[in-house]
DNA sequence: AAAGAAAGTGAATGAACGTTCATTTACTTT
DNA sequence: AAAGTAAATGAACGTTCATTCACTTTCTTT
């Protein structure tokens, strides 16, 4: 499943054939059939551990911390770390698209869906009246292309998520002394 | 082109074959090979036209906005409008991604980084100090994910582009008098 | 009307695809 | 040691893929 994930996440899921997986393992393509009833199912098992993983790093990373906007940029921060750190079974999750396999594109939208949810939440804990569901949405957006134009030698996980939660609070005067 | 356009914007690359661009236009497949040499040569007079489209949607209207922000928050509507409307020319270069054609994945690169430096030019004319890299990458990754939560009902491109200007000039209280 | 170019056909090509399956190997349980 | 199970093999399958090509149709130019 990590090779598989891999490929998936670099090359996307048509590119990728069950005879790269299989090379990969350094096993004929056959073997990957005794775990695996099919590349789709092959898919959902690894999109749905991809999002296990990342839901549980930011359900921990917000766990520790304390207000609700250090709560929502532990979130960011963590989303972030996921999706470009070794591990790529969260990579997969941004990458591959519902219409990708259109058989199983419904159970992988409720996955995103369920994992989503979490994003709501912190968002609606912000002790602002207006309504939160357009930020949030351009939010999640900006953190999905973060792999897009991400280099390890440029800004940090961490430096990302602070400019984002910025944004949100403050706009571009952010970094000054806060009302 | 369009027809292909449309296909590549809906389906992917990989997934969309050669004979979907001929069964969508009532020809044989060997009929596109008189006017493109390759399925990657097609893929780069789509893209190309594609950047053309967005690029000159987004000038004129900044050109007929007035104020850095003002332009700014134009060229916004413009980009989410081209990426949402009926014209499938130009979500080609959001949905493909330069990997899904290694062979030409530079090209498509450098076109999409010509278009990008408009915003590059949009957000230095903004009279801030602050250096403006990350929350324009964060802005244009915001926009590119439009498409994965657009729906014609709801919010409209004006109002998204609306927020997401509210959010880099006065974050979560946007919509209070300007200072 | 003749000539030439452009566009399209229909059939074919080799390669690569997901998947299957009888058989063998490696390991665990008795 | 025997039996049973899970994992992997290697070869094949039917299908689909991008692409090619000799030939015909359609249009434009003279």
């Amino acid at each position: 499943m990590t090779a598989a994930a891999a490929l998936f996440a670099e090359q996307g899921y048509r590119a990728t054939t069950m005879r790269d997986i299989a090379r990969e393992l350094g096993v004929t393509p056959g073997a990957i059939y005794a775990h695996f009833s099919s590349k789709q199912d092959l898919l959902l098992a690894v999109y749905r551990l991809g999002v296990t993983m990342i839901g549980e790093r930011v359900d921990m990373a917000v766990k520790a911390a304390g207000t609700p906007w250090e709560r929502l940029e532990a979130a960011f921060r963590a989303h972030i770390e996921s999706l470009v750190d070794a591990s790529p079974f969260a990579s997969v999750i941004v990458r591959i698209l519902p219409g990708d396999a259109p058989e199983i594109g419904d159970r992988l939208i409720a996955l995103r869906d369920d994992y989503e949810d979490r994003f709501k939440r912190l968002f609606d804990d912000l002790d602002t009246q207006r309504d939160q569901s357009l930020p949030r949405l351009l939010a999640l957006g900006a953190l999905n292309w973060v792999p897009a134009w991400y280099a390890p030698g440029g800004e940090s996980p961490a430096a990302i998520a602070a400019a984002l939660c910025a944004l949100l609070r403050g706009g571009a005067r952010a970094g000054e002394p806060a009302p």
